[in-house]
DNA sequence: AGCACGCCGACT
DNA sequence: GTCGGCGTGCTC
């Protein structure tokens, strides 16, 4: 009998996209599982390449020779059986290979370094070629910098078998450890021990008085009392020999959790907040999979349903995995969180870099944490025995990736909540129009809170018709009435969020002599400004170049940024309010790490009296003391060609209105708008989403998509737009053949960026209802069009897109 | 992806 | 003749 290893390997292609067979050395049996990463041989040379043991079965069927598995990596599988199981299910249904998922799911310093190196073959190791090219060394790293005369020569020297190439994986997970030292002596041993000390011993001294004035902190890191406290560890080892203390090695923590904030209890519920906690526990208690969408007005106590639920998962014995978009991840959510659970909560952002997310991924792991929160992917969150998923703003499009694997998080939240047999609840204001259908058709529990705590009012909305030149014509972009309300607010010492809706939010340069606009030679769209770099940059390709001085089309020096806009609004309003504090968020402003946060502290602790920014200050921000919020323009987003216009103006106007008015202040709204009868627009200041989604889903009827049709955005690129072109009719002509006549295929037309990475896109919108072969068939293409691949052309499947561009 | 094999044109 | 270009098939 063999053992055998099913092993998806570290190569992302169709034609490897499925498991490998490997002979498991008897040395290995017993590390060899499921879900550890193993390095194996792979091809013809000498190859190395990491991979995932899938299964392990007794026997092959595999006609030809084995290769051994060479070396396990893992002592632990790095792979529940859940996530197994869930990495088939997410590269069958986002057409992604499975190794690519599988590399998703885990913290990124998972992934496998590799690294070539050239060495003598044996018995060449004097030969006077090869000692040339290694410079008398033992090896030569082969790089992405190595010179194409070298990469030659090595090319030649293994042609006369002179060379071979060495491969190295590396693994980049370790997790830190750090050198603690403490003392087994209580404070009268350590004074005693002080009197033995030889008079002339000072460091010791030192370093006796300071563990009697330390005790309390001990364990200390030695690296802590180098840097701040200078003790040297010559000292520290002296003191060792004499047995005052004693070093350890712990696992680091790179990011402990910073202060911990204060710990709260159980707010009392309102009835509707208690009726939602029980009927979401009561799932929890049956081990029931059902699936909850929270419609709840902004204000409503949404997130102390989501404790208490926790709560009620972790009385359960178990765990609770919460999500929020990034941009609501703020330390007002995370101490919420944490005030409650303490240091069972696990906190998974995009600030962490990728050694304390590997941390904090360890923590979960093992055990020793029983919350999570965190954005996106913390959906793969390695819990055991989940009782309860949250997903938070529902209906934010950065619940699904937008590169491959192109996943929604609540797809996978479902999936896990059917695996864990745990509810699944969703929670917005304005839920997607998807959830909302489902909830109507009864696939959904809906669960709807429309009130607010205390029974605050909502916000008095007021719509101002900037058409109206009464309006536009006064001062810039501030209607009078914008203007006399954030008066009455300066006056009243309140604060104002100003809120400038615009899409694309970098900033680029244009001259303003003749309107030349810096744009990327490889890709169809202008290079933005990198303000740390200093440079002009591509989002697309990574092109790099300096900023001009004079523009190079008519050499004028009237070129400039032209931005988001907000920093025109800031000198706006610093002019008709010269003694306001104003506070700028953009993506200017909080560009670099922590900013972000820290901008939201300043003006939380009324150190700015307005806030200015895009979309990012419209979400999940709770500041008492703002009574007025003002929107500048409420129309960009409308005017975009996307099917989800509508209902992106209306989520985020609704969004930000919630912000005014939270606390005992009666809050008010005033949109400005060229579309003051748009129906998303009057139904946000109304804040009846009910009425919106009726609309909307009428319209959605009409024109035929999401709710009533399933969507899928098929994308084709090549160097060539001609190929490109003719390929996405080849294309359209295969699909053709394999839908039904209910389907309707969109295109191909070109994307919004047409050009990417000196790449032409194409792209084909299949709508529909009921295609059972659909999936079959793109299977099939991607197959099909693997020879194609080599030749620059490329073929991208994005099941249900967010937005189409 | 990356390797070997194999088939063609232009050079020590 | 053979070196090295690229197109093609295959990887347990």
């Amino acid at each position: 009998m063999m053992a055998v290893a099913e092993v998806i390997v570290d190569v992302p292609t169709m034609q490897t996209n499925r498991p490998f067979e490997y002979e498991i050395p008897d040395s290995l049996v017993e590390v060899v599982i499921p879900g550890v990463r193993v390095e194996v041989g792979f091809g013809k040379g000498k190859r190395k390449v990491q991979g995932f043991v899938m299964e392990v079965r007794d026997h092959s069927d595999f006609t030809g020779k084995l290769k051994p598995i060479e070396r396990v990596i893992d002592v632990k599988p790095v792979l529940s059986q859940e996530m197994i199981k869930l990495s088939y299910w997410l590269a069958d249904t986002t057409y992604a290979f499975q190794i690519s998922c599988l590399q998703t799911m885990l913290p990124n310093v998972m992934r496998a370094k590799y690294k070539q190196f050239v060495v003598a073959s044996e018995g060449f190791e004097n030969d006077a070629d090869v000692k040339k090219l290694l410079d008398n060394q033992l090896t030569l790293e082969i790089t992405k910098d190595t010179e194409e005369q070298t990469l030659r020569k090595i090319a030649k020297l293994k042609r006369a078998h002179k060379i071979d190439i060495e491969y190295v994986v590396e693994n980049q997970a370790n997790s830190l450890t750090r050198q603690v030292i403490t003392t087994d002596l209580n404070t009268d041993q350590l004074l005693e021990a002080k009197d033995k000390l030889r008079s002339n011993a000072k460091a010791q001294h030192n370093l006796v008085d300071f563990l009697l004035s330390h005790h309390d902190d001990l364990p200390i890191e030695v690296s802590n009392l180098e840097n701040q406290f200078k003790i040297t560890r010559a000292t520290l080892k002296t003191a060792e020999k004499n047995n005052l203390l004693k070093f350890i090695e712990i696992t680091k923590r790179r990011k402990p959790v910073g202060i911990n904030p204060e710990r709260t209890s159980n707010l009392e519920l309102t009835e509707e907040q208690s009726t939602a906690v029980k009927d979401i526990s009561d799932s929890i208690v049956d081990d029931k999979s059902d699936t909850f969408l929270i419609e709840g007005v902004t204000g409503s106590g949404k997130t102390e349903v989501y404790l208490q639920s926790i709560q009620k998962a972790l009385e359960q014995g178990k765990t609770a995995l919460m999500l929020v978009p990034e941009i609501s991840l703020t330390p007002q959510m995370v101490n919420r969180v944490i005030g409650r659970f303490g240091d069972q909560v696990a906190v998974l952002h995009s600030g962490l870099s990728s050694g304390e997310r590997y941390d904090e991924w360890s923590r979960i792991e093992n055990g020793s944490v029983k919350v999570v929160v965190g954005a996106r992917s913390a959906v793969f969150a390695p819990l055991d025995n989940i009782g309860l998923i949250i997903i938070d703003e529902e209906h934010e499009a950065s619940y699904k990736q937008d590169d491959n694997p192109r996943y929604h998080a609540r797809d996978v939240a479902k999936w896990r909540s059917d695996y864990n047999n745990c509810p699944l609840v969703l929670g917005s204001a304005t839920p997607s129009l998807e959830s909302r259908a489902r909830a109507q058709k009864g696939v959904y529990k809906l669960i709807n809170m429309t009130k607010r705590i205390n029974n605050h009012a909502l916000p008095h909305v007021q719509i101002v018709d900037m058409r109206n030149a009464e309006n536009s014509a006064v001062k810039g972009d501030f209607s009078p009435l914008l203007q006399d309300n954030l008066w009455r607010v300066l006056k009243r010492k309140e604060q104002a969020i100003v809120l400038l809706n615009r899409r694309g939010y970098s900033s680029f340069l244009m001259c303003r002599e003749c309107g030349f606009v810096l744009k990327c030679p490889n890709c169809d769209v202008s290079l933005t400004y990198h303000k740390n770099l200093g440079k002009m940059k591509c989002h697309y390709c990574g092109h790099e170049e300096n900023v001009p001085h004079i523009c190079p089309n008519c050499k004028s020096k009237k070129i400039g940024f032209y931005g988001t806009g907000t920093e025109n609004i800031e000198k706006q309003l610093n002019e008709i309010y010269p003694d306001a504090r104003v506070l700028r968020m953009d993506v200017d402003t909080t560009r670099r790490k922590g900013s972000h946060a820290a901008l939201i502290e300043k003006f939380s602790k009324h150190e700015a009296d307005i806030l200015l920014g895009t979309q990012m200050i419209a979400k999940g921000l709770d500041f008492p003391n703002v009574t007025l919020v003002g929107v500048i323009n409420a129309d960009t987003t409308l005017s975009i060609s996307d099917y989800r216009a509508s209902e992106r103006t209306f989520q985020l106007l609704t969004q930000v209105s919630g912000r005014a008015g939270r606390a005992e202040k009666e809050g008010h709204v005033i949109i400005q708008t060229y579309n003051p009868d748009h129906y998303a627009i009057k139904d946000a200041a109304m804040q009846d989403y009910e009425t919106f989604y009726k609309q909307e889903m009428y319209l959605r009827h009409q024109s035929g998509y999401t709710p009533y049709y399933f969507t899928t955005l098929i994308s084709v690129s090549h160097q060539i737009e001609s190929q490109a072109l003719k390929q996405s009719f080849w294309l359209k002509k295969q699909l053709q053949t394999a839908l039904s006549d209910k389907a309707i295929l969109l295109g191909p037309s070109p994307t919004m960026i047409a050009r990417k990475q000196n790449k032409y896109f194409y792209q084909i919108i299949v709508k529909y209802k009921h295609e059972p072969k659909l999936h079959e068939k793109l299977m099939e293409i991607l197959n099909d069009t693997q020879g194609e691949a080599r030749r620059g052309f490329s073929i991208a499947i994005d099941n249900e897109p967010q937005h189409i561009d």
